[in-house]
DNA sequence: TTAATTCCTAGTTTATTACTATGTTTTTAT
DNA sequence: ATAAAAACATAGTAATAAACTAGGAATTAA
C-alpha cells in the first residue's frame, strides 16, 4: 500500500509554493530546491493547473503561483488530483459485483472515508511552519 | 492509492473461514465461493500461515482454520501480513534522508496512523453478521 | 533577439502485481 | 493397497502501471 512519488513530489512543490506564496516560482527552482526531475515536475504542473489548484506565467521570468491561499487549499486536494481519487480497493469504488456485495467491503469504505478525512483536514499552510 | 488484490482476496478469504469456525475449510471450497483462483490462494495461505494466523492439515478431508478465535484476529493483521507493512510513502517509514525532513512528511506519518488505527480497530467476527 | 520559461506529446524503462505451470508430499476414504 | 484430495513449494509469465526521459513548440521579458 503506497501512494505514488506523483502525491509525494507534488505535495513537497506545492508546500514550496505555499512558503513563497504568492510569489511566482519557476519548476526550476522548485527542482532544484527539492532535488525532483524538471520534466516530471512539468507533467505535474500541468495537472494541478488543468484543475486550477495553480496559476501560471509563460515566459522569462514566468512560474507558478498557488491559485489561492494556503490557507485555504487542502492537501487532499492536491493528492487527489495527481493520483485519481482515493479507493483503496474496487469495494470502496461503488462498482460491486455480487461478489463485492462482500462482508469485507465494509473496511474498505471505512478506510476510504478515513484516509479523506485526513487528507482533507490538513491544509498547505498547515505545512509550513 | 490502491491495496493489493492480495489484501482483497486474502480478507475475503478469511473472513470466509471467520463464518465457518472452528470447522475446517478446503482453499477449494473457499476458491469456488469466493471466485478466486486456487494457486493464488495457496500462495495467500502459505503466508498467512508463516505468520502463525491460520493452522493447516494436509491430506484427503484437510484444509485450513482460523489459529484464534475470529473476535481476536485483527483485519489489519491480514492486511499487512499479506501487504506488508502500512506505508503511504517512504517519509513515514522513518528511513528520510534530508530531503524528506520536509513538512509534508507529517501529512504521511498522520496518514500511517489513521490507516492503521482503522484496520487494527476491526476484527474478522466483526464481518460476520 | 536571445534566454528562460511554460506547455505538449509520445516514448522508454523499470518494477510490481497478478496469476499460471508443474510439480511433491501427505493423508484419508474406499 | 490405492486413488483421490488436499496442502506445500518453486519458478516462470503476462499484464499493468509508475516513473521518468526526449524532443520539441509557444510565449514572454530582459
Amino acid at each position: 500500500m503506497r501512494f505514488s512519488t506523483r502525491a509525494g513530489y507534488g505535495l513537497r512543490a506545492a508546500v514550496n509554493l505555499a512558503r513563497n506564496y504568492p510569489k511566482q516560482i519557476s519548476l526550476q527552482e522548485i527542482s532544484r530546491e527539492e532535488g525532483i526531475s524538471l520534466k516530471y515536475l512539468e507533467q505535474l504542473f500541468r495537472t494541478l493547473k488543468k484543475n486550477k489548484l495553480v496559476l501560471s506565467q509563460k515566459g522569462r521570468e514566468g512560474g507558478y503561483v498557488l491559485s489561492k491561499n494556503p490557507r485555504m487549499i487542502k492537501v487532499g486536494e492536491i493528492i487527489e488530483t495527481l493520483e485519481g481519487p482515493i479507493i483503496p480497493m474496487e469495494c470502496a469504488a461503488g462498482k460491486c459485483d455480487v461478489k463485492c456485495s462482500c462482508a469485507s467491503s465494509v473496511v474498505w469504505t471505512r478506510l476510504q472515508e478515513q484516509i479523506k478525512k485526513t487528507l482533507y483536514s490538513i491544509r498547505l499552510n498547515d505545512l509550513t511552519k
